[in-house]
DNA sequence: TCTGGGGTCCTAGGACCC
DNA sequence: TCTGGGGTCCTAGGACCC
């Protein structure tokens, strides 16, 4: 927490459904609902003259439908959206180095940076804020913005919230704790429903209940991370930096379709064309992934998800999609699926060209044909390893990609192998992983 | 015929290494 | 021969946010 209310946070109000109402004046002053308009969607932004029907955010369209039948109810222009979110993200950038997006209509704003703001008085920053909301309707066309100042990054959000739409709170340094105590814990970010519920079992509903209790009991009840953390915020003790530069993580893509599916062929060819487009955006960012993870929601709203994760990272498409298909073999999908998803974690900003191309120096190359009288490549582990029988390895099927797991030693044959199997003439077969031990397989697999 | 999509972070258990 | 502890990586699942 900072001696001076030097956070800002912003926030546009009802984002999509305001962007809508500007490029359409048809629809200003009436409901807008922006979300999926499918049997199984979802509210993503209701307008405030929607909300008065008790629409919500995340609330079903079916929902949504019944109680504002006269809403209009559009599906998202992203285009538009991302165009309007950087118009004022450059504005923010403009004021200040230190700017850190959240979503595409929220940020925090460091204003200890701040470009032409010396004075940092309740006064000074008022006016300051009061002025970069005006801006920013002006660099969007009429967008209105939320804003929050205050000591600390937790605060700032706290107060952005709290005059919406349209709306400026700035909290005065030393009265954190007057404004945060009587409030419900929900408006601490990561108290959601499910920790809600845990703090109310033992009598906990506002921040001041949740001062009531010691560092032990927290993390005893919610974890190490989540205990600690609520402490802390629970004493308006936050000293979270404003961070510029967030790296990606994951990406992916996923979708719910209008009627479960049972085909596991149509399974395969939706999560190969899923597999395809997180790969097209990994190489759009310039990123690649050693984990796949695929993502299966099932009739009954269940989820499971499978991952493996390669040597090194790729951004091929078709790798990509052969692990992605080989990880749904093993899922069990009676009853039909109604979500399927792809997504690559574990990133890197480069892209190894080839594999096995990072052997320690001197060992012999690879990616050589091996002596064709002996058996080689994969298909020798496989078969000395004795680990046929763990792979699912069948008769007729073809090795057709392989490659070691992390902690390969070169030329112990020791280590973890992928391998994927494929029938000649049919679909790709499992992808296992098993652990070798061999001293006398020092040749890493070649790929076939 | 309830319940999106794109993310982040955390936890817990097992494998493995030193 | 037995015991063991810490650290890291991987997998699966869950809570949460906008």
């Amino acid at each position: 927490m900072r001696s001076q209310a030097s956070v800002l946070h912003l926030d546009l109000d009802a984002f999509f459904a305001a962007v809508e109402q500007r490029d359409k004046p048809s629809l200003r002053g009436k409901p807008v609902v922006v979300g999926g308009v499918g049997n199984r969607g979802v509210v993503s932004t209701a307008s405030y003259e929607a909300r008065v029907y008790g629409v919500r955010s995340a609330m079903s369209t079916r929902e949504a439908r019944s109680r504002c039948p006269h809403a209009a109810f559009l599906t998202g222009r992203f285009h538009a959206y991302r165009a309007t979110s950087q118009a004022v993200m450059d504005l923010l950038r403009s004021c200040s180095p230190l700017v850190e997006p959240l979503s595409l209509d929220e940020a925090f704003v460091d204003l200890e940076r701040a470009d032409g703001l010396d004075d940092l008085s309740v006064d000074g920053v008022t006016a300051y804020a009061e002025d970069l909301r005006s801006r920013v309707r002006e660099v969007t066309g009429g967008l209105t913005a939320s804003v929050g100042v205050a000591s600390s990054k937790f605060l700032a959000k706290v107060a952005s919230d709290l005059d919406k739409p349209d709306g400026l709170v700035v909290v005065p340094p030393g009265t954190e704790l007057d404004l945060l105590l009587p409030m419900k814990v929900s408006v601490i970010p990561g108290v959601g429903p499910a920790t809600v519920e845990r703090l109310r079992s033992v009598g906990v509903r506002t921040v001041g209940d949740l001062h009531g209790l010691s560092e032990d009991e927290l993390v005893r009840l919610l974890g190490k991370a989540h205990g600690a953390g609520l402490h802390l915020l629970a004493r308006a003790e936050d000293d979270r930096a404003v961070e510029p530069e967030r790296e990606t993580k994951s990406v992916s893509v996923e979708g719910t379709y209008e009627h479960d599916l049972t085909d596991r062929v149509l399974m395969a060819s939706l999560l190969r064309r899923q597999a395809e487009d997180v790969a097209r955006r990994l190489r759009a960012s310039g990123l690649s992934g050693r984990t796949v993870t695929i993502k299966v929601r099932r009739y009954d709203f269940t989820t499971v998800s499978r991952s493996t994760t390669l040597s090194s990272p790729t951004d091929d498409g078709a790798l990509v999609a052969r692990l992605a298909v080989a990880l749904l073999e093993d899922l069990d999908t009676t009853g039909g699926v109604r979500l399927l998803g792809v997504g690559v974690s574990g990133l890197a900003d480069w892209v190894q060209d080839e594999l096995f191309t990072d052997g320690e120096p001197g060992s012999e190359d690879p990616t050589e044909p091996a002596d064709a009288s002996a058996p080689t490549g994969t298909e020798a582990l496989v078969e000395e390893s004795g680990a046929r029988a763990r792979t699912g390895w069948a008769p007729g099927m073809d090795v057709v990609h392989a490659e070691h797991g992390p902690g390969w030693v070169w030329g112990s044959g020791r280590g973890v192998v992928t391998v994927r199997f494929e029938t000649a003439e049919t679909a790709p077969g499992p992808v296992r992983t098993f652990a070798v031990d061999d001293p006398a397989l020092s040749r890493p697999p070649a790929l076939t």
